[in-house]
DNA sequence: CTTGATATGTTATAAAATAACATTTAACAA
DNA sequence: TTGTTAAATGTTATTTTATAACATATCAAG
């Protein structure tokens, strides 16, 4: 166990399972979880945080892959389109998804003290952004929800 | 009267209240709304669109202002941390806040078609960032909620 | 007048992302 | 088999976005 997320829990059950689920899917639709997109993913899940881009390229080259820009931000897009990763635009860096519903819309808690971010649910989402389309006549294709503020094992520490 | 944001409005007026709504919020504020962070706010206002800063920076250059990045930067970190101006993160373009209540948290809708930024209530904001400080314990500073889609004239147009 | 705080200006550099093109791989048709 | 394609990977080069570092200017307080 190991505390991540803001919460502790079996981390690599977390990984093989999340791998898995990717697996299944890309069999499912036809897509190629290729050895450079599956290692990102892989390196994603164990760290289980927000990384750069160009963090991620450093690990995949020592892995023996690509060391040049493209080889990084083409895994991320692969996997970002794919609903594998989500990019978390207030820090220019992606994370794994730790949600398995298809076609959620990720929200995400980012804590400015430790760095650490969270995926979590919000019930309410789908309710909101229908209620959006209705008195705009706007037609949503994806919605990002970033709140950044202090996580709670922070405010603990602060207080100390 | 000119389309912008959606839907029409008069703009001339528009930018007129905004920037005086400004100078009187950093007149109280013993805020310095210098020559070139009003000239700023006046462009992002003119324009009414979201902005890139080297195309603020351009802009500013022509009007006798540095031509360096900093100058740009620096109005835009003036104006977004009083809350003239917003960051639409998802473009990494800058557009001014068309609501002057102080401290409101942003919701945008970003129009993949025209490219056009519309800044909304949302009445619910409030409530559910409070709800989920207290399922999740964390506190919020901010808030970045920002929609993608296709607005309702780009999709009368698509219609045809 | 001096000092310190704030703002502006510059040069240089860092960080993030993409364009363009060559090479490889695997599926497939002739 | 062999030629043909499409998808994926690799590289170099460049663009786009943002900040560091430092010099100069402005102005109010002491
Ligand atoms: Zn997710
Ligand atoms: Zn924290
Ligand atoms: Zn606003
Ligand atoms: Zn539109």
């Amino acid at each position: 166990m190991n505390g991540i997320g803001f919460h502790s829990h079996d981390h690599k059950s977390c990984i093989f399972e999340a791998v898995k689920a990717a697996e299944e899917q890309c069999c499912r639709q036809g897509l190629q979880l290729t050895p450079v997109r599956k290692r990102s993913l892989e390196i994603l899940l164990e760290e289980h945080r927000a990384m750069r881009a160009y963090d991620l390229l450093d690990r995949l080259a020592k892995d023996g892959f690509g060391s040049q820009p493209p080889v990084a931000y083409r895994a991320l897009e692969f996997l970002t389109n794919n609903g594998f990763v989500h990019k978390i635009e207030k820090l220019n860096a992606f994370i794994a998804c730790t949600h398995r519903e298809s076609g959620h819309m990720p929200v995400f808690l980012i804590c400015s003290q430790c760095e650490r971010v969270s995926e979590i649910v919000l019930p309410e989402a789908e309710e909101i952004w229908s209620g959006v389309e209705t008195t705009s006549g706007f037609s949503i294709t994806t919605a990002l929800l970033e709140i950044e503020g202090v996580c709670a094992a922070c405010k603990v520490n602060t207080d100390k």
